[in-house]
DNA sequence: GTTAATGCAAACGCTTTGCAGTACA
DNA sequence: TGTACTGCAAAGCGTTTGCATTAAC
């Protein structure tokens, strides 16, 4: 169901968020859990934003849109998406946790820039050949995988080579 | 001691540890900072072990071995050790900081069992190469990386498949 | 009307820091 | 002998949890 053109040409856009609500209202049914108006929010804001982010952002974020929720309900809710598979939590360097949603099947790596902090997300058809490979050297069985590659954007780069010799 | 064999056979059995050492006094001394007695055991003990290590086991360890040295310095000189490019620090899944020992040129990446936990390490070159044209595809001037892939390791496959199913 | 979810604040685990005492050079 | 290092304990930071209140079903 649900058309499934190729959509050639445009990378992302890519399963409408209604699918994922779907889901984790699936999710919480089987589950006995509720939806309830702070998970709405949550759910919202992470799957509308096409990017990573921090528990503490996403509290302030859901303020300034007039949705005030602690942040235990967030870090609670997150807590849920993960659980129901949507969301993926990673360790950043400093300690704090981001959270990045998942679109069924697809998923990418990351280029982080250690000065300005960016972070540019690849996909690697290779990368992925390659690390199955590698797994099955090892008669490993692989679930997820996690590559951050940290280094100088090319932004950086400018300034840095104009300032710095 | 200090031979060099090629010992065929092993794969690990890198670099003496003295010429670490060496890089870790001359950084100290540049800097203008002492070799303590507690700083010499951290160190001992970091490229003695072929595994990452968490401060907490660490200061176990040496308490073991009967050298008793606080948290505090604990930290301080894995600080150290990083800032000399010994020592990679990871930030691990449960929040905690795992230490690993570098050595130089060397690299490698890791599997990681979420069933027992096990971390396999691995290096592939083509994984490298690879990298590195994703790198210059984003004009991105790489430094390090980190790659996990998390999953089953081949005994917890096997107790799994027996138990379950 | 039940039962689960929320918000608050306190607890938590790991890491960092300030300070008085200790030891390296 | 002077200065850096240590150990302790307290603070810090992000995350988790217990409990009384609120809201979903």
């Amino acid at each position: 169901m649900a058309q499934k053109k190729p959509t050639k040409g445009r990378k992302k856009d890519p399963a409408p968020i209604i699918d994922e609500q779907a889901i984790f209202e699936a999710f919480l049914n089987s589950h006995g859990f509720r939806m309830t108006r702070p998970r709405q929010a949550i759910f919202q804001v992470v799957f509308a934003l096409h990017t990573h982010i921090d528990a503490d952002k996403l509290t302030a974020y859901l303020e300034v849109k007039g949705l005030k929720v602690s942040r235990a309900s967030v870090y609670r809710t997150l807590e849920l998406l993960a659980q129901a598979g949507l969301v993926k939590r990673v360790r950043w360097g400093s300690g704090k946790c981001l959270y990045e949603h998942i679109h069924t099947g697809e998923h990418h790596d990351h280029l982080v820039c250690d000065i300005c902090g960016k972070i540019i997300e690849f996909y690697s058809e290779e990368m992925e050949t390659l690390q199955a490979s590698i797994c099955s050297a090892h008669s490993f069985e692989p679930r997820t995988h996690t590559m951050s590659i940290h280094g100088i954007c090319a932004e950086c780069q400018k300034k840095t080579s104009k300032k710095v010799k």
